[in-house]
DNA sequence: GACATGCTGCTAGGTGTGTAGTAGACTTAC
DNA sequence: GTAAGTCTACTACACACCTAGCAGCATGTC
């Protein structure tokens, strides 16, 4: 499942903690986010449409819960990038972060270290909702 | 510069070789992309619009060249995903791609290895409209 | 119980994107 | 020079997305 740039920024509202109400993602959203509040429920709405979240009323008011997890929608995201400017491969994406410079020398460290032991800590990683 | 999946599907043609006329665009899209020409020529005049390409005429027939960068276009791309998925940083979506194993055994053994001999061969990249 | 406040449902309008059609100009082959 | 084909310019239209407004219902407070 895609999401549009809005939609991410109330999912990472919606990831940090769950359930929350519109006012409590509402105030969750990064500060240049400057929406009126109905937007914020526009967004919602629309992701609710879409399945990736789910709505509940408690009298009245809206609960919501994420129910698409931040790994997919990640994994989509890359996927879409991927596929559009990188000739679908992530070989390609990771070459390009290397060559680039895009890293900075503690990211290309923790990078290296990463690919080297991975097998410690394996514990953590594939949460449901994370 | 962001450039949506249809512009993606151009610009890649385009670099490939240019000057190029719009017939041999149309002919070098992926398979998939089974568009008018009409379609093909709609988006050049966007892109054109948008600066991402210049265009020229010889004797009525429309010539076209990146503005654009293949380098620049990935590392726009790369950042609005980063931005909207990955906290903003590269940090992240690097630590995502080793976690989540995205990448085939191949990937990881050449990341490896141009984290760590990243200063033989350094004449290719950076050139200009790639 | 009336009023203020806050929430929801519904609606809307502007812009971007994908996709394409039509009309007219130009080119080439007879 | 006329017909067929090819090119461009211009226009169009549906859908998604971003942003927001309005009207009405619920709730709490005096």
């Amino acid at each position: 499942m895609k999401l549009t740039s809005a939609e991410w920024h109330v999912m990472n509202a919606l990831w940090q903690d769950w359930p929350a109400t519109a006012r409590e993602i509402e105030a969750r959203l990064p500060e240049e986010v400057a929406w009126a509040y109905t937007t914020t429920r526009s967004v919602l709405a629309r992701l609710e449409e879409k399945g990736a979240i789910k709505e509940y009323k408690r009298s009245n008011v809206s609960f919501y819960e994420p129910i698409l997890t931040r790994r997919k929608a990640r994994m989509a995201a890359l996927q879409s990038v991927v596929g559009d400017a990188f000739e679908g491969a992530f070989g390609p994406l990771v070459h390009f972060l290397v060559e680039e410079e895009a890293l900075s020398e503690g990211e290309r460290q923790k990078l290296t270290d990463a690919l080297e032991g991975r097998e410690e800590e394996g514990a953590d990683n594939d949460s449901d909702v994370e």
